[in-house]
DNA sequence: GTAATTTTGTTGTAAATACAACAAAAATGT
DNA sequence: ACATTTTTGTTGTATTTACAACAAAATTAC
C-alpha cells in the first residue's frame, strides 16, 4: 500500500512554514493563524472545539488563543446559559487582517494545485477528506490515553 | 477552488500526534521518529539533506539529530572527502526500533487509507506527490528568505 | 589562483507545544 | 436528589522549534 502519510506530512510541514513565516508581517507567531482564521469563520466557537477541529492539544490551543486575546485579535464572551464555556469572537482587529490570511491560503492553495484539472482536484478534495475522517477517531482515542493495537 | 490544505493539515497533526505519543514507548520524543526512520532508510544522509526531506527547519533537525546521537540512536561518521558533512547512519539500537516505527506508520497509512479501492488509494498517493512537488520550491525559496507574490 | 558565494554545521535565545495535574461547571446515571 | 462522569478551562514544567548569527569547508566565478 502506498505510503501517504509521509507526503501529507511533508506538505503540511512546508505549506505551516510559510505561512508561519508569511504572517509575521502582521504580528502573528507560529501557529497563531490557524486559530485567528477558524474564530473569523466561526464566530462564537470554543477552545475546546476549536482544538479539535485543529487537531492540536488542548493545552496549546488555549494558550494560542489567549496569546490571541492579549494582541487584541479576538475576544472571549462569557455565555449567558453556561457559566463554563467561553466563545470567541473576532475584534475589528482579527477581522482587519482575515482577509490577507485568506488570500495567503488560497494563494498556496492555487500553488499546491498547480497543473491540477478542475477534475482532479475535485478528486484530491474529496479524498482527502475521507482520509482525515478515517483518522480523527484515532486521534480523539489516542489522545484520551487509548492504546490501538497494530 | 477547494481548500485542501486544512484538510492536509488536519490529517498531518494528527497523525504526527498519535505517532508522538505511541513513540514515546521507545524513548523517542517529539519529532524524533521522522528523522529516525529517515536515517534507517538512508543511511550515510546528511543533516541538511535530512531537513530538506523532511521540511523542517536546519536548526531544528540538527537538535533532534543531536539528541538521537546522544541517545545512541544514530551515529555521525566523518566524510573522508569532505571535512565539513557528517554522515548519518543508524546504531544496533536504532535499527531495531525501526520495525515499529514502521509496523506503527503502515497502520496509521492502513487506517487513513480504510475505504479506499486499489485504484483510489493509488490516485491519491500520485495526486499528492504531485501536490509536494508543487510547492517544495515556495518552501526553499521563502525559507531563504524570498518573498512570494500574490 | 584567489576572491566571492554556497553549503554545512553549530550555538544563543525566544517562543510554541504538550503533558500532568488541578478546578469548576455541566451532564449523566441511578 | 445526589453521586459520578464528562466537559471545559487553567497553570507548572519540560521539551521542541525556529530565527539570528556565527564559523569553516567546499564550490563557483573571474
Amino acid at each position: 500500500m502506498k505510503d501517504i502519510l509521509r507526503e501529507i506530512g511533508m506538505i503540511a510541514r512546508a505549506l505551516d512554514s510559510i505561512s508561519n513565516i508569511e504572517f509575521k508581517e502582521f504580528d502573528l507567531t507560529k501557529g497563531q493563524y490557524l486559530y485567528l482564521v477558524r474564530i473569523c469563520e466561526h464566530p462564537g466557537i470554543i477552545q475546546e472545539k476549536l482544538a479539535g477541529i485543529i487537531k492540536v492539544d488542548r493545552t496549546t490551543a488555549a494558550r494560542a488563543i489567549k496569546k490571541l486575546e492579549i494582541q487584541g485579535f479576538i475576544e472571549k464572551r462569557d455565555d449567558e446559559d453556561n457559566k463554563k464555556i467561553k466563545k470567541l469572537y473576532p475584534t475589528q482587529k482579527g477581522m482587519q487582517v482575515y482577509p490577507f490570511l485568506k488570500r495567503e491560503g488560497e494563494h498556496s492553495n492555487k500553488v499546491a494545485l498547480d497543473g491540477f484539472s478542475e477534475q482532479e482536484a475535485e478528486t484530491i478534495f474529496h479524498l482527502l477528506q475521507r482520509v482525515r475522517k478515517n483518522i480523527e477517531g484515532d486521534w480523539e482515542s489516542v489522545k484520551k490515553g487509548n492504546k490501538r493495537d497494530y
